[in-house]
DNA sequence: TGTACATCAGTGAACGCGCGTTCACTGATGTAC
DNA sequence: TGTACATCAGTGAACGCGCGTTCACTGATGTAC
């Protein structure tokens, strides 16, 4: 049996969770060391007890967020898969979902941070680079057998992109229009099951 | 004739192609007054005399890349036109190309910006909605002749989400690679003319 | 079980710095005669 | 064409504020006997 987490350890944890929402909800540079030590409860001066530097969480958060999104993506998809739904329809269905679309603080984190990835410093940058590909990969072990595994890489770009494009034009109908349409366009490109 | 621009307006110019490179380079939450006004030349303490505020500057940077990708990728389609090549060829080539890749400062403001646009205050967004419809409207403008009006935005977000997820990845080969996978992807899919 | 002490985690004030914004002023531009 | 003056654009110092980071201290936790 494993020891409890002392206490150190469960407030590294509050930090780490308060700065992956945070990440996502404001961006990196909207994340600021104070803030997310006050959503975890604690004071802005045992930061660095924790942490190296801001960048460290960062990465760390980045890291967690992404962890999380996958956790959850695969027990959806395990859950579906039980009635018959290919990988890849779950994957397309969820990811472009109107829930998805409002749920910026606590949805994938690619979306909610791509176009700053390339500006960060570089263990925040890796980490996140990291969180990417591991997307990629998660689409392509959903492509239906025998489809092309370089497909892997478009099919994350239209997700990705769809999105993040219909969270830019809002949360109304023109967005879900928007969303819509590129997820049945997809659908109906790469998911050769029928819908139940 | 027209006549000549003042100097109060060949400053407010220097400004705005200022901070149109600034939020490529730098993001809207990294892009500051100051270093703007440096940039074009001036001191910062003139620049409320330019603008009502900053994120007024911000709004009218954004129209302003937009434009100007838009101008420089009208002229490509057409120079390209003349030799036959499909204006989708020619949308998707340069937009996926390993130049675009490089050139975050001077490239298409959509990919560099798309994630940091849904918290940003009213008229930035609004501004940066009406480039990301904008470039969805050029798109379905280049389909070929027959093609679904409906699959523009799929393109779109493909192009987006591809260049975004090349760039969080690096300037390397595997950046590269990732980018000549989505390119052929889209290509062999809509593109239904052979390439010269 | 109870006390004494060492270790550890978190507090809160302080640091230097850069931010967006304001403003009194200066010097250049342009108009009137 | 030349001078006198009004208007305009840009300067540079200053403001309050929040940032990331440091640090001396406090109070809680855990160990030794």
């Amino acid at each position: 049996m494993t020891k409890p987490p002392s206490r150190s350890e469960l407030s590294h944890e509050r930090i780490v969770e308060a700065a992956a929402r945070a990440i996502r909800r404001s961006g990196y540079a909207g994340t600021g060391v104070a803030s997310v030590m006050k959503e975890a409860g604690l004071t802005h001066g045992g930061f660095y007890a924790h942490f190296k530097s801001r960048d460290a969480l960062l990465a760390e958060a980045v890291s967690r967020a992404g962890q999380a999104n996958a956790g959850r993506l695969e027990r959806k998809v395990e859950a579906l898969a039980r009635e018959g739904v290919s990988p890849l329809r779950v994957l397309v269905e969820s990811y472009l979902s109107d829930e998805h679309l409002e749920a910026l603080e606590t949805g994938c984190v690619v979306s909610a941070l791509l176009s700053e990835m390339p500006r960060q410093a570089p263990e925040v940058r890796e980490a996140s680079a990291r969180r990417v590909l591991g997307l990629v990969e998660r689409v392509r072990v959903a492509l239906p057998p025998g489809a092309d595994p370089a497909s892997a890489a478009l099919i994350t770009a239209a997700m990705v992109g769809g999105l993040q494009i219909a969270r830019a034009i809002g949360t109304g109908a023109e967005a879900k229009a928007m969303l819509k349409s590129i997820r049945e366009g997809l659908l109906a490109q790469y998911d050769t099951t029928t819908h139940a």
